[in-house]
DNA sequence: CTGACTTTGGGAAACGCTTTCCAGGTTGCG
DNA sequence: CGCAACCTGGAAAGCGTTTCCCAAAGTCAG
């Protein structure tokens, strides 16, 4: 009706939450945006008084920076990526919940996504990713294919790896010591009395699991054993898979009297595999697990397993994507940051079956066996 | 130096990816960028062939909508939030896997948190979403405090709920027959032979502990059963929770021959805490779950459970979340979602001890019980 | 006291996109 | 045949930030 245009009223946002602005403060504290945008980022430049009367007039109008204009004009979208191969495995949510408590409190979001060792769900969850505009991610699938790497270190964009990554100026690597951890239960079955332990790995692609398999291996030849080859089998770090490799290891002619496994899921299906066949655990086969999962300690019998600590393990992560993203953050130099392992014994293990009481009683003594 | 402004490359973008935007599309097809926006939207007052055009120009160019950019503007940011509990539960991650798949395949990013049932982290947790604009959250808690709510609700900001919430326009629910399942579970144990059924609840301040355990004693009443006092406790729905209850139960005066659990963490629970006191499941004691998580079927014995699938629960809850988000989606109307629940019955119940051989043939017969 | 140099804060452009508004060309109907 | 209603597609106005550039003010030496 009016001819005259009612753009008076520019205040209709179409956000659906009427979201304060910077503008808001601006005019509240009698200062120009550019002088507030540098007072809530901190530039050293602005005068303290000013700063202090921006900071008054954000606490008064309950200003929340718009974290996608933020991401828009600075290209930094505050957002952290976490990919790990499968989301459904205990471990992982433990890690990711650590993860993600540091992030927040770091001022970084985080995305997730499992990859289910699919490669095209993988792809498709980067490309996700980098449209998303992540800062950068870490990829805590423990062995990752390495053609999707190429496909993220185009530009030099932040990246952290678990174990091992091509030697870029962009990339981090998060080192765990497989050996100590795993030496540790090696020696811990050894003293028990243990001379033949079956080992059973995860998918043997996958670094993390070629490195642990690899640790047995050394362990047992420091101590002079040697497992036979029908002893050391692939599982794919699922119950199912361990299940299905401790039956292969009973089908073979000797019969291990420990086995350790590459995960505590695998050791999981282990203990279901023995059940099924009637073995028990500890008195029958003692068994160890890796990862210490807090499943772990409710297991029949409590799990014994080598602990890689996820707090641990987030927190490098964090500070690595962090040290890649922020130009000068104290440790942007570090390359690697490493992780140990540490065997926690439980009640899986004990000594072999057909051992003589006094043995028993003699290792008993032994303090590491106390409960 | 000098003193020409070098204004004209404006192409140094500060995006660590030199993607491509719409206006390089718009130059490759010839058109405006406005055209190109609505060809890329669907939207119907462009011209086919004009559209093919640029549907063409884009897949030359390889051009990707900025989110960012998109979100700002038009207030939708094609986030979903997801609201878990606790997410080292191993229900949540399955339920979290296939709500981001669905999620994704419908075009839908998801932003995942888990409350730890802590107010404070539930806040800040809900700020961010909402910072972070997103277009709806999945509260996946199965009982979420009233307070939290009304912080949400304000504005018409669309919401899923489970079990409960307040009647509003923005607000879906999706309702769980927990009454079905339970009681195939109640009368499975006493077509087995069990009376003195015991029950370990949730934390009761979620409604869906209560709903579960009213449940509980409802199918009792319907078969003329009770449960003593004694022999209702709650849990927390984790497996220390589980330990604990039922060794409150174990330390009334009458012990129960069967114990069902609000969830199948706390069937763990229970199962160590009955390890420990020597009692055997299933033949001293018949234990039965609720969730059907994937670990249900691994524990010693295999749990029988009651399932809640997280298939449907996701994908209604996906459903539900868009029917609020998108104006003229078919279901805008609907308010509830129903998800039924049933017993899967494996090793973990059987009959009460003590019972004659012959009872035990003649309930062998029944093929609620085959294996 | 003045000129050169350093702060400090404001104006405005830019980020990549959606959406409103409008001009020009069609069509329909009296 | 003329005028109004209707389409189509282009130009431009934002969305909420950051940041570049410059003017004003302050500092200091000569």
């Amino acid at each position: 009706m009016n001819p005259v245009k009612k753009k008076s009223k520019k205040k209709a946002s179409n956000r659906r939450h009427p979201s304060v602005s910077i503008r808001d403060v601006a005019k509240r504290a009698n200062v120009s945006i550019a002088t507030v945008s540098r007072a809530v980022n901190g530039i050293t430049s602005v005068d303290p008084e000013l700063a202090k009367r921006v900071w008054k007039a954000v606490e008064e109008v309950g200003y929340v920076p718009n974290p996608q204009a933020r991401a828009l004009v600075s290209g930094r979208s505050h957002m952290l990526g976490l990919i790990v191969s499968e989301i459904t495995n205990p471990f992982f949510p433990e890690l990711v919940q650590e993860f993600e408590s540091l992030a927040v409190a770091q001022g970084y979001e985080v995305m997730i996504g499992s990859t289910n060792y699919d490669p095209a769900r993988t792809e498709s969850l980067i490309r996700r990713m980098l449209q998303r505009n992540v800062d950068g991610v870490a990829v805590m699938t423990f062995g990752i294919e390495e053609d999707l790497v190429k496909k993220l270190v185009e530009g030099e964009f932040p990246l952290v790896f678990v174990d091992a990554g091509p030697k870029l100026p962009n990339i981090r690597v998060l080192k765990v010591n497989y050996g100590e951890g795993i030496r540790e239960a090696v020696q811990h079955l050894a003293a028990l009395g243990h001379r033949s332990i079956a080992f059973i790995s995860g998918p043997l692609r996958l670094r993390s699991a070629m490195a642990r398999r690899d640790a047995f291996s050394n362990s047992m030849n420091e101590l002079g054993l040697t497992a036979p080859a029908g002893h050391i089998v692939e599982g794919d770090h699922t119950m199912e898979g361990g299940m299905a490799a401790i039956e292969q290891i009973l089908s073979h002619a000797e019969l291990p009297t420990a086995v350790v496994c590459s995960n505590d899921m695998t050791a999981i299906g282990v203990f279901h595999g023995l059940h099924r066949t009637t073995n028990t655990v500890p008195s029958d086969i003692s068994v160890v697990g890796f990862d210490d999962i807090h499943l772990a300690q409710f297991m029949l019998p409590p799990l014994t397993t080598v602990q890689m600590s996820c707090k641990l393990l987030a927190s490098a992560a964090v500070q690595a994507l962090r040290a890649g993203i922020e130009p000068d953050h104290p440790r942007a130099a570090q390359k690697e940051w490493h992780i140990p392992t540490h065997l926690v014994v439980r009640q899986s293990s004990t000594f072999p079956r057909g051992t003589l009481p006094a043995l028993r009683r003699k290792a008993a003594a032994d303090p590491a066996n106390a409960k």
